[in-house]
DNA sequence: TGGCACAAATCCGTATACTGATTCTCGCGA
DNA sequence: TCGCGAGAATCAGTATACGGATTTGTGCCA
């Protein structure tokens, strides 16, 4: 999404983005400018902005001790799911309609090595090869800002995914919601995949509920939250 | 949207976001660090803070020369409007269903300023009045990832919308499309206030798109326009 | 053993300083 | 008059420093 780029907000910026979508950072982690700042051999300003940055776009919060991955409450999964299925089902119709050939291969392959990595219970590469998934239809979207716009929506849910996949059944379905749309998008079918992400939509709250309302209970009365001063 | 907080960078973000939204900076204007700084009598850090974080949220742009306000090309109002097309009708139906008296009040209100500044040529007013019509029924709207959503995709349009009354016919379409919204929302009928939305989503693409081709040819070939260095 | 108070550590927010890159200015020469 | 080039000015990016608020650690006393 972003390019390199020689500065170095910029870079770490990214990097930390990197590590938040593929769960590298659990939210009782504390991220702190100083140790970034060390980590990279540079300042605490460049890194200070890169977290800023991100607090203000949502994926971090500010707590009175670093910085901390943001946890979704289940009105905020309900909320981002509103969002995103006012927008992905139309934004992944208009990628039926004008995709091509690679992008068709580089999605086929993805999907492959969602079912591969599923069946051998690799966790990781499972998150990663969903996540690429995601960006090669997204990168068929010809709207930049509608593209940016789901990409943030959907990289809010990596503090949750983690055991989403844990329940059998719950897997089951995703898969099977995930390989229609792919055979829609190869039948360059843009209705078809507007009906189908649609219902992948609706799924994917329930299951993102379902895991979240169980995580909420296990760590009942444990974390007493602390949110930033004021 | 944001508290005024006893943080200075929020402090100047808010402030100057204010500005954007009432168009008082133009394209032209270059907005500098070192100079805010000093109007406020403090360091040049938080100034620069919520420059970048502007910059970030796509408000500006960065400049070799200070900061200036983004302008939007053909292609980016039809992407915006894309994305509007999506969420907005859906929003202010939910808004309409779960509206309560005073919002109501505060709409007939806003409503009849606008047909008042309107009729007295008063354009910053009519301006205003028109923030303040959307950004009620906003507050309708329950869900804060939709609402903020919006209220960003909106927000993005302030550099073009000086012009946009200029034409009476423009501006008696728009009346008409606003107060049938009006008219919706006071019967409490979300599937109107949606159908309503939808058309008046399709006519302000238009009349943008309008007003922007004209600006841009008349601005032709005086601007080199001149991109951050990479 | 447990609570309490005081000291130390942590970390954010802000200020100031320096550097390098880009742009502007102005004067010189054709 | 116009082009050109060297120096000045501007401004973003980065580094370092300090103050203050909050949390954590520690040792004393009941």
């Amino acid at each position: 999404m972003d390019k390199p780029s020689q500065n170095l907000v910029e870079t770490i910026y990214s990097d930390l983005r990197l590590r938040l979508q593929r769960s590298e950072v659990s939210p009782s982690d504390r991220l702190v400018d100083t140790e970034i700042a060390d980590s990279y051999g540079i300042s605490r300003m460049p890194a200070r902005e890169a977290l800023l940055r991100l607090v203000s776009e949502g994926y971090l919060i500010g707590t009175t001790r670093g910085f901390a991955v943001r946890e979704l409450s289940l009105a905020d999964i309900s909320g981002l799911f509103e969002v995103r299925r006012q927008l992905e089902p139309r934004a992944a119709a208009s990628a039926a309609r004008d995709m091509t050939p690679d992008v068709e291969a580089a999605l086929t392959d993805a999907i492959s090595r969602i079912e591969q990595t599923l069946s051998d219970g690799n966790i990781p590469g499972l998150l990663a090869a969903n996540v690429d998934f995601r960006n090669t239809w997204l990168r068929a979207v010809t709207n930049p800002h509608m593209a940016v716009t789901i990409s943030r929506f959907m990289d809010y849910f990596q503090s949750v995914r983690l055991g989403t996949f844990a329940d059998p059944a719950v897997a089951s379905r995703y898969i099977d919601g995930l390989s229609a749309i792919h055979r829609a998008f190869l039948a360059h079918d843009p209705l078809a995949v507007h009906d189908r992400m649609t219902l992948f939509m609706f799924a994917a709250e329930e299951a993102y509920l379902s895991v979240r309302r169980r995580q909420l209970e296990e760590a009942e009365a444990i974390h007493p939250i602390r949110r930033r001063r004021k």
